[in-house]
DNA sequence: CCCCCCCC
C-alpha cells in the first residue's frame, strides 16, 4: 500500500514544499498553449488536500501524451519550481516526476482529500509541523544544498537572490515562459559566440549568442544589432550575471543541445548586470552519455560526453569543399564503458587544445557522425572543458589512474586511410563468407571491383531544391513540388541520383547503391545534365550508361542488414570510389605475395 | 531577425 505524503500539498501551496513528495494524480487536463506548445494542468492529492495549480513543464508533455501520467496514478515529485503570479497565487511547475504506481494498478482516489485553498493558509499555518509525520526533506544532497525551491517566499536562499538594487527575487531559468515579461534571472554564461553578420532576403544585421545556466536549467540567448553593441563586450564566459526582461520564443531544437523548450532574445528592455558577490550557480548542465551508448544513437544526435583523452593528433590545416581554410584536430576519448571514440575539434578549439597528460575532456553539445562507424564532431555550438571541476571528472580520473590506463579500449571509430589504421581490404566473396554487415552494426570494407551493370531505370529522382535537403519531392502536377521533410512547396526541383550498380571482382559480384556523388563519378556526368538528357535525347542518355560499364575502381562500401517485409537482406552502399593508383596497388599486391611466401 | 557544424 502506497502512502501519500500527507501535508505535502499544504507545503507546496505555501511555497515551502520540498521534493520527493508522494502524491496521487487526481486530474490532468490539456490547456491551450496558444502559439506555443500545449501545457498540462494537473490536480494532485496528498490524501488530505487536493491542489489544482500544478503545471507540467513542457519537457514532460510526453508523459501526459503517452498516458504515463494518468488519473489515479501515484507519483513522486522529484523536482519542481514555484512561480508566484501577479495576484499572489502560486503555480507549482513540475520539472521532474516519477510514476511509482501506474493508474491501472490504483483502485481510485486514496483518502478523502478536500480542496486546499488559499483561505486556509492563514488559519492552519503551524498545523503541519505539529503532526506526526516526518518533515519533507529532499533526499538528494545536491538539491538540499541548492534547494532553490524550498523556502520560497521566506528569506532569500542562496540561489534565489534579491535582484540588484531591488525588491524582487531572481527566478529560476526553468520557470521562464513567453507569457511573463517582468523577471530577473541570475545565471552563469557557459558559452559565448563571436559576432556574426548575416544577409538574406529578409534583411541583414549582426548577432551573437550565449548559453546561460542556473540550478534549474539552461537557456540560449541571442542578441541582435543594438543589443550586440550594448552587451557583447560585457559578457565573459564563466561569469555570473543578472539578466532582466527579454523575449522568450520556442527554441529550434535542430540547432542546439541546450535543454530548454524556449530561447531568449535580448530586446530594448533587457538589462544585464554582472553579479559581484560569490554564489553557487553551477558551472554547466551536462547530461553525459556513455561512449558505449553512442553506438545505438542516431546520426546527427547532439550529445554530451566525458572521457579521458587517451591520444591526440597534431593540428592540421585543411581547405573545405567551399574553399574555406580551417584547422582540425582529432582526439580519442575513453570512458568507463571501455569504449573509445574519435572526436574532431575545429578552428580555434583545435588550435588551442592541449591534450598532454591525458586530461579529462567533457564536451557539451557534440554532434554524432557515422563516419567510420561512430565519431563525434565538436562544432561551433559545443563547449569543450578540460579537467572540469565536476564529480564525473573526478570519478573518471580515479578510474583511469587505477585501472582504465591499462585497458586497451575498443574504438567505435574504425581507423582507415593511409595514416593511422589500415584499410579493411576484402574481396566480394570475403564479404559474404565473413558475413560482414550481419548483426546490428554496419561494416565498412574496401575492394577493387569493376562495374558490370548499371540499372538506368529509376536512377534519377526529383529532389528538394533547398540546400542540403535532397529529399524526394512530390510532383503535385500543378507546377509545384512538395517536400514533406521541409514541409514546403517549390516551383522547381533538382535532379538527384540513386543508382543501382552491379560490381564484380574475380571472386563474386554484388549489387550496390550509389548516391549522388558516387553515381556522378561512375557515370561521368552530373545529375542535372543527366536529367535534361533523359527527356531530350534518349540515345545519348543510354550511351552514357554504356560508356560507364566495365570500369574498375577502388570502392569503399558500407554493408548493413536491413529488413524488407520480414526478410533481412544485406544492403551495400558505396561511400566513395576512386580510380586505382596502380603504383600503390602493385605495392599492396607485392606485400600480399610476400605474406603467401612465408 | 540567426541556424555556419567543415575533413578524412
Amino acid at each position: 500500500m502506497t502512502k501519500l505524503s500527507e501535508g505535502a500539498i499544504e507545503a507546496l501551496a505555501n511555497g515551502t514544499g520540498g521534493n520527493e513528495a508522494v502524491l496521487q494524480l487526481v486530474n490532468i487536463r490539456k490547456i491551450d498553449g496558444g502559439s506555443g506548445p500545449s501545457r498540462f494542468r494537473v490536480m494532485m492529492s496528498d490524501g488530505r488536500h487536493t491542489l489544482s495549480s500544478f503545471m507540467l513543464s513542457t519537457q514532460l508533455n510526453c508523459m501526459a501524451e503517452e498516458n504515463i501520467l494518468a488519473q489515479n496514478c501515484i507519483c513522486v515529485l522529484k523536482r519542481h519550481v514555484t512561480n508566484v503570479l501577479k495576484d499572489g497565487r502560486r503555480v507549482v511547475i513540475i520539472l521532474e516526476i516519477e510514476v511509482v504506481k501506474p493508474a491501472g494498478e490504483v483502485g481510485g482516489k486514496l483518502g478523502d482529500p478536500v480542496p486546499y485553498n488559499e483561505a486556509q493558509k492563514g488559519v492552519s499555518q503551524p498545523a503541519p509541523a505539529q503532526e506526526n509525520r516526518p518533515p519533507l526533506q529532499p533526499q538528494n544532497k545536491m538539491e538540499a544544498v541548492k534547494g532553490f525551491n524550498r523556502d520560497f517566499g521566506k528569506k532569500p536562499p542562496l540561489s534565489m537572490p534579491t535582484t540588484p538594487g531591488g525588491s524582487s527575487k531572481a527566478v529560476p531559468i526553468a520557470s521562464l515562459n513567453p507569457y511573463q515579461s517582468k523577471w530577473t534571472i541570475r545565471a552563469r554564461v557557459t558559452n559565448k559566440s563571436g559576432i556574426r553578420t548575416w544577409s538574406n532576403s529578409r534583411g541583414d544585421g549582426k548577432l551573437f549568442s550565449m548559453e546561460l545556466v542556473d540550478e534549474s536549467g539552461e537557456i540560449r540567448v541571442t542578441g541582435f544589432n543594438q543589443e550586440v553593441d550594448k552587451f557583447f563586450s560585457l559578457i565573459e564566459v564563466g561569469k555570473v550575471y543578472y539578466l532582466s526582461k527579454a523575449s522568450l520564443k520556442i527554441a529550434n531544437k535542430q540547432y542546439t543541445s541546450v535543454k530548454n523548450d524556449y530561447e531568449m532574445t535580448l530586446n530594448g528592455e533587457s538589462t544585464i548586470l554582472p553579479c559581484e558577490e560569490s554564489c553557487d550557480v553551477p558551472i554547466m548542465q551536462c547530461d553525459f552519455i556513455s561512449i558505449g551508448d553512442l553506438e545505438s544513437r542516431d546520426k546527427d544526435a547532439i550529445v554530451d560526453v566525458i572521457g579521458v583523452c587517451k591520444s591526440v593528433d597534431e593540428v592540421t590545416r585543411l581547405t573545405t569543399k567551399s574553399s574555406r581554410e580551417v584547422s582540425k584536430r582529432s582526439l580519442s576519448l575513453m570512458d568507463m564503458s571501455g569504449k573509445l571514440v574519435t572526436v574532431t575539434l575545429w578552428g580555434e578549439e583545435a588550435e588551442k587544445f592541449d591534450g598532454s597528460g591525458q586530461p579529462i575532456v567533457a564536451i557539451k553539445g557534440a554532434k554524432l557522425s557515422d563516419f567510420g562507424g561512430r565519431s563525434l564532431s565538436a562544432s561551433f555550438s559545443s563547449t569543450i572543458m578540460v579537467n572540469p571541476d565536476i564529480p564525473e571528472a573526478y570519478k573518471l580520473r580515479g578510474w583511469f589512474d587505477k585501472e582504465g590506463h591499462a585497458m586497451e579500449g575498443q574504438s567505435l571509430t574504425e581507423l582507415r586511410g593511409s595514416g593511422g589504421g589500415s584499410t579493411n581490404w576484402k574481396t566480394l566473396s570475403d564479404v559474404k563468407n565473413e558475413q560482414l554487415g550481419h548483426g546490428n552494426k554496419a561494416d565498412y570494407f574496401t575492394c577493387i571491383a569493376t562495374v558490370v551493370y548499371l540499372r538506368k531505370e529509376y536512377c534519377l529522382y526529383k529532389g528538394c531544391p533547398s540546400q542540403d535537403c535532397n529529399k524526394k519531392v512530390i510532383d503535385q502536377h500543378n507546377g509545384t513540388y512538395r517536400c514533406e521533410k521541409c514541409d514546403k512547396e517549390f516551383p522547381n526541383f533538382q535532379h538527384r541520383l540513386i543508382l543501382s550498380a552491379n560490381i564484380a571482382d574475380h571472386t563474386d559480384n554484388q549489387w550496390v547503391t550509389c548516391f549522388q556523388d558516387s553515381a556522378e563519378a561512375i557515370l561521368g556526368q552530373n545529375a542535372a545534365y543527366l536529367g535534361q538528357l533523359q527527356d531530350s535525347n534518349e540515345a545519348a542518355f543510354d550511351d552514357i550508361f554504356q560508356q560507364a560499364n566495365f570500369k574498375t575502381y577502388i570502392f569503399r562500401n558500407r554493408v548493413k542488414e536491413e529488413m524488407y517485409n520480414d526478410e533481412t537482406k544485406i544492403k551495400a552502399t558505396v561511400m566513395d570510389l576512386k580510380p586505382i593508383d596502380h603504383k600503390d596497388y602493385i605495392k599492396k599486391l607485392i606485400v600480399n605475395i610476400r605474406k603467401l611466401a612465408v
